[in-house]
Order: C-alpha cells, then structure tokens, then sequence
DNA sequence: GTATTAAGACTACAGCAGTAATCTAACTTT
DNA sequence: AAAGTTAGATTACTGCTGTAGTCTTAATAC
C-alpha cells in the first residue's frame, strides 16, 4: 500500500533540482542553491532514508541521486491534502476561490477551455 | 506588520466551527466534534495563545470563544502558501494542474466564466 | 608518501505539532 | 454542607522539521 512519504518544505527545493536532472552528485545538485552546505547534505540524507530519493554508488566515497517520487506524485498528494483541508475536498469552492482571488480572467478560462478541447 | 499566525492541521477543525459560529462556549464547541476532549481542550488553548482565537470571560470559570482570524484570511494566506510552494508562484501551472487533474469540464469552466461575469 | 579536500555519516538541538493525562478550583446537585 | 462535575491550566512526551557542527575516510594534489 505504497505507504506514503511526506516532503518536507525544506527538502523540496532538492526534489525540485532533482526533477530536472535526474542521476547526478551531490555537488551538482547543490550547485547553485542557496543555503548552507551542511543543511543541505541533513536533507539530501533525509531524503535518501525516507525512500524519496534513490542513491546510486559511483565508488566507495559517492553517489548518484535519482528522485523516486516524481513531481507528478508529489504535486498530485499536495494538491489533493489541500483541496481535502482548505475546501473540504470542493473543486468547485476552490476554484471560485481561485479565480476570485488571484484575479484569474475571462481570457484566462478561455484560453484553459481551448488547450482542454485539444485532447 | 501582524506577525504571520499560523494554525496547525489538528487546530483548524475548531476553527471552522467557530467561523460557523462565533462568540460560544468551549462544550459547543467541542459538541459535534470528534476526537479526545483533552485534545481538543490543548488545541483551543493554543489557538488563543498564539492570537488565533479570542477568549471572552464568561465569569471566573468559563469563556465565551471567538475567531480572530478569519476563514478568508486563513484560505488566503493558504492559497498563497501553495501556490508558491507547489507551482512556484505560477497560477496559469496551477490552473492547469487542476483542470487536468480534478476533471474539471468544459461546463464547469463556462459556468465559472458565468459566475464572473455577473460582478 | 604526505597533506589536503570533501562526500557522506553522525550528532545535536530547539521549536512545533499531535496527542493526552492529571491537577485545580469553581459551579451544581443532592 | 458534602459530593460530583467540569472548564481551564499544567505537564508530558514523541516525532518531525529546520538548521548546522563535527567526524571519518577515501580520493586527490603536490
């Protein structure tokens, strides 16, 4: 039952580096990203334990990383917790709250309407 | 600057009950609700700690309860939360996603499209 | 071959969240 | 008045999260 694994807010921008490219080091992952170098090794680790990223032994002294949980998983679990726990589950709600409050327009819906008749 | 309150998951079903109904005691509260009364004891107490709720005295041993956040202040600053941590800030990511993923129809949308139009 | 670098492991610690038991004192019932 | 009830306060404890320092050891540089 694929028991679930939960992403904490600070491990994402990891997952976030690892969704774009897939199989690399640690330091390439942590290229670019702001933050310290220790924190970011606790959280690479986490990650690691808790199944949610895969590490692949080049030698002795390293790995590759690879994301087992895809962003499609992740995004899906997010946005299904936060529809349950803010909308109580209402797609309706939520998306009148959505287009009210971020100013969504016509031409926005419209130009949604068109790219969903295109399936 | 109103120093960011945040209420936890366990914390928001009293929220909700109290932005059904405001000004009543803790036994209404907790009337109808489900889980460990101490519990929910601790979760009323930490919401008026931390400002989330107000606690007028009835008299020396019981209070009246009311929310101080209210429940678009809270969907707003959850939205906003997700909305930047999931999709990156981007509401046209987002709309998608959820036109895709929740089956939102063509119905729906035009009816969102009504929904707008008459403001 | 010795010194340096650094990837990953280990340790640490405070704060928050979830959960719940116990204590205290005031109000109510008999 | 004594006993029972109970709202709220206090205490507790575990697990997770955010953050980061230190240790170990293999690879690398000189």
């Amino acid at each position: 039952m694929d028991k679930k694994i939960n992403i904490a807010d600070s491990e994402l921008p990891i997952m976030k580096v690892l969704w774009e490219k897939d199989n690399i080091t640690s330091p390439e992952i942590f290229d670019g990203m702001s933050g310290n170098i220790s924190t970011l090794k606790t959280l690479l680790k986490r990650l690691v334990d808790k199944g949610a990223v895969k590490a692949t032994e080049i030698n002795s002294r390293s790995y590759r990383y690879s994301a087992v949980v895809s962003e499609d998983e992740y995004i899906c679990s997010e946005r299904k917790g936060f529809l349950q726990k803010v909308f109580d589950g209402s797609k309706e709600k939520m998306l009148l709250n959505f287009v009210k409050e971020e100013n969504i327009t016509k031409d926005d819906l419209e130009k949604l309407l068109e790219m969903i008749e295109e399936e």
